[in-house]
DNA sequence: CGACTTTGACCGGCGC
DNA sequence: GCGCCGGTCAAAGTCG
């Protein structure tokens, strides 16, 4: 599991549905120079030949939960941000607390830090909803207050039609299903998928503000890829982030005086 | 006791 | 129209 690798493929049949996302999708930061766009091949077989980009980031110290996988989306920002910081000398007025929650919120971390990484992601879709960001939180309200006669699909129809959200979906090789980005989930479902042996499990930010979704599911053909489906963006920072960020601010703070 | 997981049921979308 | 499928709900169970 140390050796977990980021992988990148196209759609296939076995994995959660996805599509191309568009330049426009507000979760990323600007790149500069955006990898060419992952080969949506048809092909099974093309389809895993194109899995790629080994993570090149340091296992992280964000990730000390139950699950051995590294979060190293949230590692690797942390310490880019601290090996970029570090050496220079910080003007005192300079509020890096909220420069980073800030940051936190904008970018979070899973995809936006893959990038760092110089990781491809695997998937990534989202029919550009009007809502998407700040939307999240209007979105979950209507969620709680389903009557029963309300419940499962009819929460899409409720609201018009099928809500398109962001989404990008990457794959890992791991033994774990669960892939600690430093945001606490909920499992709300678990559900067989045709032609996978491997149930796909629902999971949901259990931030009250945050209705973020992921899906998580392993690959029918190659059981040790974990395909991680995310939808929507986090309207709050990521706690874990803050966790291992405090410690370097304060010191930056402390340094920065001098 | 609260937070979380499990699991069966329910619902809408979609293809035939 | 019907049946399959994916996504979600919510009660019950589990855990710390």
């Amino acid at each position: 599991m140390e050796n977990q690798q980021l992988l990148h493929g196209g759609g296939g049949d076995d994995e959660p549905s996805s599509h191309t996302l568009p330049s426009s999708f507000p979760y990323f930061p600007p790149v500069p120079s955006p990898p060419p766009p992952p080969s949506l091949s048809s092909s099974d077989d093309q389809q895993h030949s194109t899995l790629i980009a080994a993570l090149q980031q340091p296992p992280s110290a964000c990730d000390n939960s139950s699950n051995s996988l590294p979060p190293p989306p949230l590692l690797g920002g942390a310490d880019q941000l601290a090996a970029a910081v570090a050496p220079m000398m910080l003007p005192p007025a300079v509020d890096w607390q909220s420069l980073l929650q800030q940051a936190s919120l904008m970018a979070p971390p899973v995809p936006a830090l893959l990038q760092h990484a110089g990781v491809q992601l695997l998937d990534q879709s989202g029919e550009n909803d009007s809502g998407s960001g700040g939307g999240e939180a209007a979105g979950s309200s209507g969620g709680k207050e389903l009557t029963k006669a309300n419940k499962g699909g009819a929460v899409r129809a409720g609201n018009k039609k099928k809500v398109s959200r962001p989404r990008f979906a990457f794959q890992t090789r791991s033994v774990n299903d669960i892939l600690d980005d430093g945001y606490r989930w909920r499992k709300y479902g678990q559900k067989a998928v045709k032609n996978s042996a491997h149930p796909r499990s629902y999971y949901r930010c259990t931030h009250h503000t945050c209705n973020v979704k992921k899906q998580v599911q392993r690959l029918a053909r190659d059981t040790s890829i974990v395909v991680t489906t995310y939808e929507g963006v986090h309207n709050h920072p990521c706690e874990k982030l803050m966790e291992v960020l405090n410690p370097i601010l304060k010191q930056l703070q402390f340094l920065s005086q001098f």
